[in-house]
RNA sequence: GCCCCCAUCGUCUAGCGGUCAGGACGCGGCCCUCUCAAGGCUGAAACAGGGGUUCAAUUCCCCUUGGGGGCACCA
């Protein structure tokens, strides 16, 4: 074991990278990372009935999105089939495979007989030990690995620790298609061993397909790789995580405005711990993953902390990037910039990211910035806006113009104008406020009021005095 | 039905025989404050139930219950 490690990420192309299987290639990159081992992407597109090249960009894309690098080329596992058929064919030669020419309707009444009468649904071997005869001459016939029917086999896993499966549990699996196509089970143990696979870390849905895939290494005579699965994820209300608690592909986190750090952290602390620690960014992470601190019981989804995640490396962002990050958000939903809302959002920006959660609520607290001219008001500034309050605005206004426009000075001069008038800050600074950025709430009035500057905040202002 | 896995505040979790059961999100209160956030202080909130083992169980074992996964010529 003096060999670095290879740990891959295998998902099936048929549908979006959804955040299970984001959070699986983040535990895999993280230890090829923490380890200088590689990473492999290998897409299991066996399935050609299911199987979709959207589904592909979309993992490609979630995976790149997330930061995800692997190393190498993407493998397409339909592209191996003749390898995966040339080692079935190997068993078959050896002894260690059969032919069985049961037909599909014959095995689902199989399956039925064994429900009712409750005895565990498995294939009973009737072509196990018996030779094709003249009747199954040229009829259709699958390939089955030979399994062993005694003992047990035991899966040693890296988080659930070792578990043990009868053999008597596991029957003989198909590994060759009739129509001569590999099935999963043999192209995965093919591929893993073919390339090195030295972790195979994924979803606790495969951990009964480890004690089968083993017997299949065995009968290889492959390495056994180290395995770990991992728990899944589950919906906030503890079912399982499905469309309809929406929000399922990585692509919908982008598109609500998380950032891929806050994506990476997030994932990372649902099943996996190092104390106390809740904020651990991907460098930190990469320095401390290890398998020993993976939970073993299914987390939820909790969006009140992945935004409070978020609002917390938006902080921690530098503002151009966050700028950046933005301009592409808006891309997206086809919108630009003109050159004066860029600048007002450049210099915004350390205000904006200050209070926000998410880039959709960044981006609505600063329409502000990227028009010009009076405002529309929402229902809490208009609410704000009374009659006295207009009256207030009035001559708080004369105030402002009387001084610098700046911050500071906008900021004085309001204070003595309220204190003159015998009212608080507040008194005249929310009038203000509503009028100059149509809401309740903003980032801090003057230095708004100095960003948009006089003649700007002026045309606002004066739009909701009567 | 059969097999497998899991079980600490509402949620994510720390704990690896003796702790006032800790932290974080969320929630309540106070402070700060031009709003909203952020921040500081603070409060409520958990060992699923029952048997063992042990001087001592949240921690080890068994059962029950509850969740989850699997049982394809899908992956």
């Amino acid at each position: 074991m003096s060999e670095k490690p290879v740990l891959r990420f295998a998902p099936s192309p048929t549908g979006m990278l959804h955040i299970g299987g984001a959070r699986t290639a983040l535990f895999n990159w993280l230890y090829a990372r923490h380890t200088g081992g590689t990473f492999l992407l290998r897409i299991e597109d066996t399935d050609r009935e299911r199987s979709t090249p959207e589904a592909v960009d979309a993992i490609l894309n979630g995976m790149t999105w997330m930061g995800l690098d692997w190393d190498g080329d993407a493998t397409y596992q339909f592209a191996r089939a003749p390898r995966h058929r040339e080692v079935a064919e190997k068993l078959l030669a050896e002894g260690k495979a059969y032919r069985c020419y049961a037909t599909a309707e014959e095995l689902t009444a199989m399956r039925e007989e064994q429900k009712v009468a409750g005895k565990p649904m498995r294939y009973d071997g009737r072509w196990r030990d018996k030779q094709a005869g003249l009747a199954e001459e040229g009829k259709p016939s699958v390939v089955r690995l030979k399994a062993r029917q005694t003992g047990e086999t035991i899966v040693h896993d890296v988080v659930l620790g070792d578990v043990q499966f009868e053999n008597t549990q596991l029957d003989d699996m198909v590994l060759l298609r009739s129509d001569g196509t590999p099935t999963y089970m043999l192209a995965v143990v093919v591929d893993d061993a073919d390339m090195g696979v030295t972790h195979v870390i994924r979803g606790t849905d495969h951990l009964n397909n480890a004690a089968r895939q083993l017997q299949l290494i065995e009968a290889m005579g492959a390495a056994i790789p180290i395995y770990g699965h991992l728990p899944l994820i589950n919906g906030p209300d503890g079912a399982k995580l499905s469309k309809r608690h929406g929000a399922l592909a990585v692509e919908a986190y982008r598109d609500m405005g998380y950032l891929p750090e806050t994506m990476r952290n997030y994932l990372l602390r649902l099943g996996w711990s190092h104390g106390d620690d809740e904020i651990i960014p991907t460098a930190q992470a990469i320095e401390w993953f290890n398998f020993d601190s993976i939970g073993k019981s299914a987390a939820r989804m909790d969006y009140k902390k992945l935004d409070n995640l978020n609002g917390h490396y938006f902080r921690e962002t530098a503002g151009t990037t966050m700028v950046a990050e933005v301009t592409a958000f808006l891309a997206r939903e086809k919108r630009t910039l003109t050159m004066t809302a860029r600048q007002r959002l450049e210099m915004a920006m350390p205000s904006l990211k200050e209070r926000a959660k998410t880039l959709v609520e960044l981006i609505q607290g600063a329409e502000f910035l990227f028009t010009d001219g009076p405002r529309t008001l929402d229902a809490a500034a208009d609410k704000l806006l009374t009659p006295e309050a207009r009256a207030v605005l009035a001559t708080a206004l004369r105030a402002l113009d009387a001084t610098d426009w700046t911050g500071p000075a906008l900021e004085a001069a309001a204070r003595a104008h309220a204190e003159a008038t015998g009212v608080k800050l507040g008194q005249v600074a929310q009038p203000l406020r509503a009028a100059l950025t149509g809401k309740a709430s903003s980032p801090p009035l003057f230095e708004m009021l100095a960003l948009l500057g006089r003649e700007e905040s002026l045309i606002r202002l004066r739009a909701y005095v009567n």
